[in-house]
Order: C-alpha cells, then structure tokens, then sequence
DNA sequence: TTGAAAGCGCTAACAG
DNA sequence: CTGTTAGCGCTTTCAA
C-alpha cells in the first residue's frame, strides 16, 4: 500500500496538487466537476490528510490540551464534557491527559503539549503550577487554570468559591434549626477544606447563636467518615452535635451509614450536608443535602477564556482581573438528610 | 518574541544547524563542549522543538490514542493506569480522548487521530466497531480493541472473560454453603450481563444441589438495588434466597444497604457477591465480596500487544488468535459480605 | 478557476 | 566529530 497524500490525489483526479488543497482548505473555489473527480479519487485512494505537514505549513495546530490529576474523579470528568462541548463549537479538539498526581508525568505532558504545538492548555494541578504555566505562556502558549483561583493577574482561571460553599452549608442547617454544628474535614494545610470550614465559621459567627466543633480527619475518604460515624455514636447524647457539615461527600456517607447502623436517625438526630454532590450523593441509603460547584458551565467558561486570550492577547490583558479569573459560587441541592 | 529553532540555537552556540540536531537526536555524538554550549543556548533562548516538523520528517510520531466510552468509568481509568505506564517503558506518550458514547464524536477522533500519525490506537467502545478498525489498519494503523472480544482473528483484543466471573461468584457461594442463589441483572441483552449469569449458571448446573433465581433489573445504578432489595424484603422468609450475585457493585451495595435497614444480615441471612470491584465495594457499610476483573495488568497488556503489532506485523500475523486475543479471567476478592 | 513553486523546521545521509 | 543539504506533505502566494 503506498503513501496517499494530496499529490497521489491530484494524479489520479487528474489535477494539480494545489487544486487539491484548495478543494480541502476553499471548496467554494474549485469548479463543481474538479471537486468531484477529486472526492472520488480520495475515496478510491483512502486518502488520509497529514496532520504534520499541515500543521508544519500553517504554524499551529487547531488543538487543546486538557490536563488532569485525575481523570476518574468525576469532578474533572464532568468538566471534560463541558470542554468538549465548547472546544468543539470553535473548531478544536481536545487531547486529555492524565497526570496522575504525578509532578514527573505533569512536566513530561507540558513539554510534551508545548512541542505539538496545542493552541492553549487548560491545566488543573494539585499543586501550585503558575511559574511554570507563565514560562509557557512566554513562548507563545497560553492556558487556563482549572479548579484554583490564580494568583497572577496574567494567569485566566476558573475556580470555585468554597468560602460561599462552606457558608452555604451552615446557612442552611442554621435555618432548619440546627444550633450545634460540627464540621468534619481535613487536613486544614488543604485550600479548599479551609476554605469551607471558613465559610462555615463566617455564617455561624454573622447569624449568631450556633456552635460549630472542628473534627480534623487525616484524609477525606469514606472509611474515614465511618470511624467519626462511631465516635460521634460513642458519644453522650448531650455531647452530639445535630448536625455535621463534612467537607466533601464521601466523608458525608461514611458518616451517615455508621449513624444509621448505630441506631441514629438522619436527619431528625443528625442533619449531614457533604459537598461536590457526587453521583452517589443521590442514591444514597438516606440521599444527601449537598453542596454542588457548577460543572458543565465550568468546562466551557475556561474554554471561552482560553478562546478570549489566544486570539486577542491584547485585549485580554487588558481586561483584567475581574474577567480573567472566573469564580463560580456552588449551589446546594437539599435532599433528606436535612429534611427537617 | 521570535521564533526559536534550532538554527537559532545553532547560531546561538556557534555551531551548525545539523549538530543541534544531533545533540538532540545521538548525544553521545556529539563533543562535551559543543554540547554544553548547546544546551546553554537553549536554555537562554527557550528553545522547544517541533513536533510537527520533526514527525513529518521522520514519518511517524511517537504517540498513541486510547479512545474510551467515558472517562469517568473508574475501570477504564484505571486500565489508563497501566497503559500509560507501559507506554511510557516503550518511549510512547498515550493522548485519551473522551467519545462519551457518542458515535460521531468517536469517529472525528478516529479520523484526527489517524491524521495525527498515532503510531496506534487502543479503542473501548460500546458498539461493534471492528469494521472501522480494520479500514484504519489497512491505511497503517495499528488498534486493540479494548473491553471486548473481536471477531475477527486479525483484529487485536483485550477483554474479560465475565463467563468465568460469573462461575467464580457462584462456586464461592455454594462454597459457604448457600443453595438458593439468586443472580440480579439485566438487560440479558448486554453481552457482559448475559455472560456472567451464563457462568453462574453453568457452576450451578454441574455442581447440582443448588438453585438459580433470575431477578431482573432495567439498569445497573444503585437505586435499582434499592428496589430489589424492598422487593426481597417483602418475601416471605421461606421465600427469600440465601444469597445474592449481582451483576455490578452498584446493584450489590444498593442491596447491601436496602436489607440492613430492612433488619436483615449481612452475610448471615443473605450473602451478597458484587462485580467489577469498584472503589466503594471495599469502603461499603459491610465491605462487599467482588469479582474482580484485572486492571493494571489489563492496560499494559493492551499496549504489549499494540507494540507487537506496531513493529512485527507479519509475526504477528502468524501468531494467531491465541496471542492476538487476550482473554483475562477475573479474581474473586472475598470481604465480609459473604464471609459466613 | 487552476497550476507551479516556495518553504514551514527538522532529521539523517553524506562529505569532510 | 561536524557541516551541508535534500526533502518529508502541505498551504498559499503568484501568475496564467
């Protein structure tokens, strides 16, 4: 099977190669009867257009980069839709990549992004990365970053407002009556936990006449919502709070399943909220109150300004902080775990 | 900013375009000194190569594609595991692509992938897709198909075999002694489902004494489990099975959860076996018994044989089905709710 | 509307 | 060990 590129095309449509190009690049330019000779010889060929030369030729590629530290967490995931969506709307493709958590692996795919040349990269990081991201932006690559607010006002990023979330939360177990709120997360060295537990202690110290207990986990997975589960059951009744606010929703389940088991009832002697409204949010034993960051608007708001500084740089950078820093309040979605 | 090439690096460091080159491709070819001052001036100058001219001289990239049905499905995540990391072993960089089960975006990454030059592409895909595949190895490009089994003997594959996960779940449940079992799925028309009662049923059958129960269910997501494990519930004691094999994890837990609440035990009164050994299997209220399907291993076994095929197409031609088809058997991870 | 031809940045073959 | 150079396949002037 020998190589089909355009000029093998063009031979058997029997036209010159550049009339071929144009047929790809302006089909409007080439005469109805040409197109078609050259449609039928391309079909007949299985011609396969070469993506290097291409981009070679023109100086760019019509491609972005989404990278990820984690692509079976349903948050990026969910993301991921929103991206494509909008990316594909303006003509672009999309390559994801995992990074695992791993710095090595995360380098190695900048590099890697930058060398083929991807018109921008959308990046989320468990670390701060805004040094590196700005290098790349030096050479004529620019991105967005995803899931932390940035810090220079050159770097465009979308990210979630957890002060509002944490507020939020406590808001809503204040006005079904709670008055002893224990919130359940950590490690505090951790952004966002601080940041809802800040949102938490806001709302509690402006309304007045609720407590709010800190219980510090070491990570927030589901068994370790089970083991605060059995030391709340372990408490004196007195001692309970009648309410838990868990940084996320695993913590949230593991909790209210130990709860139940222990002969507790949820909501009525312990209301829980979680947050990031995971899909198991909903389906669980005792559906759960949850805190929830916007998703498919995320995934096209950081396209959209990725979009915005790769075309008009200038403009953008003027524009400034306020619409190059995207933060998105989160929603609750109350479910029966509060429902009381 | 000007552009920077590595005849601007050349120039740079005073040397020829070609011995740039040839830091960058046999360093060890290349004098420590002129090589020092290559290496400064990239870095003074930012230097990032081409890929796109780089992979249009060389007439390949180094590159391949795995295509999933959703990238949030923590098993193909996890398969990404391996493939990335074997991939990595053999120099190669994996780009993910997201189809969400949606044909006509899994046929543009098709074609960008194939126009990309991807040195071969690992596709999981919901529908029968070996035509497609075939047309695209026939222009130069390698694929496995992922997650099942191909037809055709000249198409790689690497997928589980559910029928022995199904035998392994229901061996071990007569194993402890259980004799009315009753399998939880549906629809028979999923390949997988129909598989893995398929091999419960063959162990019943040749090990006697025991009887198979088919419930049924519309959809394999948690709350279904919720309802059959109402439905059990409701039974007469006489009437309940003494065990449960359910399709997925997700139907298990839900009926893990459903008929602890009801007052029933777990494994006690009913032993429960999921499959897929998710995430949550372990973490469950009683940590769930699964069948489950390999994962790292899984990956990079797809990539082995992507590489076979990349380079000794004709030995691998010969090789036959046995070795172009790999069939994994699954494991059975015995936890508390069958440990009675 | 079509054809001819230059050249994108890099690699490797070849000459020195 | 280093330099020179052809050419990968495509797009796009420019001329006809």
């Amino acid at each position: 099977m020998p190589r089909v590129g355009i000029r093998e095309v063009a031979q058997a449509a029997g036209v010159a190669q550049g009339t071929v190009s144009h047929y790809l690049n302006h089909p409007d330019r080439v005469s109805a009867e040409k197109a078609d000779r050259i449609r039928s010889a391309m079909d007949r060929l299985g011609f396969v257009r070469n993506n290097a030369a291409r981009q070679l030729r023109l100086g760019h590629s019509f491609t972005i980069a989404y990278i990820v530290p984690d692509v079976s967490n349903p948050f990026f995931a969910t993301i991921a839709e929103g991206v494509e969506a909008r990316a594909a709307e303006a003509g672009l493709s999309v390559f994801l990549a995992n990074s695992n958590r791993n710095i090595a692996r995360e380098e190695s795919y900048l590099d890697l992004f930058q060398e083929f040349g991807v018109r921008g990269m959308l990046v989320a990081s468990p670390r701060p990365i805004e040094e590196r991201l700005a290098g790349i932006r030096a050479h004529g690559t620019p991105s967005v970053l995803v899931g932390q607010l940035a810090a220079s006002p050159e770097q465009p990023s979308v990210s979630i407002d957890d002060v509002s979330g944490g507020r939020l939360a406590a808001q809503h177990l204040m006005s079904i009556g709670r008055r002893r709120i224990a919130f359940v997360g950590g490690p505090l060295g951790v952004r966002q936990v601080a940041d809802r537990l800040q949102g938490a202690s806001n709302a509690i110290r402006d309304a007045g006449g609720a407590t709010l207990e800190v219980i510090d986990v070491v990570s927030r997975v589901m068994s370790e919502g089970h083991e605060v589960g059995e030391a709340l059951l372990a408490r004196e009744v007195d001692q309970r709070p009648d309410a838990v606010f868990a940084a996320n929703d695993l913590l949230a389940i593991g909790i209210v399943q130990t709860l139940l088991t222990g002969g507790l009832r949820v909501p009525e002697d312990i209301a829980v909220v979680g947050y990031d409204d995971i899909e198991y949010a909903e389906s669980s034993l005792v559906p759960l109150t949850s805190v929830r960051p916007p998703h498919e608007e995320f995934g096209s708001a950081a396209v959209e300004l990725l979009l915005a500084v790769m075309d008009g740089a200038p403009a953008a950078a003027s524009a400034g902080r306020e619409t190059m820093q995207l933060v998105f309040p989160p929603d609750l979605v109350v479910r029966q775990s509060t429902a009381g």
